[in-house]
DNA sequence: AACTATTTATAAGA
DNA sequence: TTCTTATAAATAGTT
């Protein structure tokens, strides 16, 4: 901005990337402090040139309190639907990969089954207690907890659904309350669940 | 800045502190975003007028992306975390965990191949050594599984807190205008599982 | 929202 | 980096 115009675009030179990074910073850091002071903001500034190192301003209290409002602003807003959705999302991936692998262990199973099919003999036994373990390891253990998980799962679904319901209705009433704050109370409800499985299954 | 110098305090005439914030943050966008592309960092900015709208920018990426790169460079000073993190950085150890039974899985497939492909003729011991193997296998799966399964159900009854916090809020009708931070009881379920199988198996 | 007189920021050079 | 200075940009007060 002075003694000739900037195209705006990646400065290619290292040295003068470098100066202009510092004269810009603290410009950009001056000018978000007045405007803070000036018209009674709450700013928050994260710097990070290539190299890694961080700048950072918050102006009035902390960036972690900065952090805090942000999320506090767009989970209320926008963006609550789609923050939940994505860990929705990645808790399926992992299910996929669970599932994958389960897959590779069936073929691994089969692959042992067709092994041993065919010799016949000595190993049948062992073969065979081999393949009750896995399938009372897998039926067992895997269907009853499971079930008993995806129970809870689902009832906690539910009681979302019906909170969110409420909250609606709720909040069509008193428009006017955008901005309070949120305490969170220890959750009262917590439902044990039993997660008892014949022991005898681990004897083997 | 023109036509007049200005003081470098709150302006307390309303109608021209909207209107210098509006030019000014405009201003200091303006100037993040050059800096950005100039210098090739990466630039987080939020702005809080005091009546509570949000204003942000993030250059390069999301603005998460940008508070989860701060966090990372400071939680070596502020151990705090919040409970999103928690959540995220237990959904990203468990897809942790799931790599490593992948790598596993491999490994122990090769294993398979290499036991039973070549030779053919098994020991009793070689096969009490796989069942074992396999046991410990199952058992891992399981626990990644419901180490998942346990994370949904936390995520759930974190959401059902926070429907019922706001719940409560929004019936108590109070209209305290202060903003409070929002710190969820830290979950504590990072249960261990063992991951080691012992490489001997393949030395029958 | 536009205009414009000034102040401020800063690019280039040392 | 830091200083200097010519010039580009931002913007306060006004319309």
């Amino acid at each position: 901005m002075a003694r000739g115009k900037v195209q705006l675009k990646r400065i290619e030179n290292p040295v003068h990337r470098q100066v202009t990074f510092c004269k810009r910073r603290a410009g950009l850091l001056k000018k978000a402090k007045e405007l803070s002071v000036l018209c009674d903001a709450e700013i928050g500034v994260f710097i990070f040139p290539p190299q890694g190192k961080l700048y950072e301003l918050a102006t009035k209290g902390t960036m972690q309190g900065l952090i805090d409002r942000y999320m506090k602003c767009t989970r209320s807003f926008h963006q609550a639907e789609s923050d939940q959705m994505a860990i929705e999302k990645r808790i399926l991936e992992s299910k996929d990969e669970v599932n994958m692998m389960m897959q590779e262990i069936k073929l691994l199973g089969e692959g042992l089954r067709s092994i041993f099919g065919g010799e016949g003999a000595m190993t049948l036994d062992e073969l065979h207690a081999m393949e009750k373990h896995l399938e009372s390891w897998i039926y067992q253990i895997r269907t009853t907890k499971m079930n008993i998980m995806f129970q809870e799962i689902q009832v906690l679904k539910t009681k979302e659904g019906v909170l969110r319901a409420e909250n609606k209705h709720l909040q069509q009433k008193q428009i006017d309350e955008h901005y309070g704050s949120f305490n969170i109370e220890p959750l009262t409800t917590n439902i044990p669940y039993p997660l008892t499985i014949p022991s005898e299954i681990y004897q083997y």
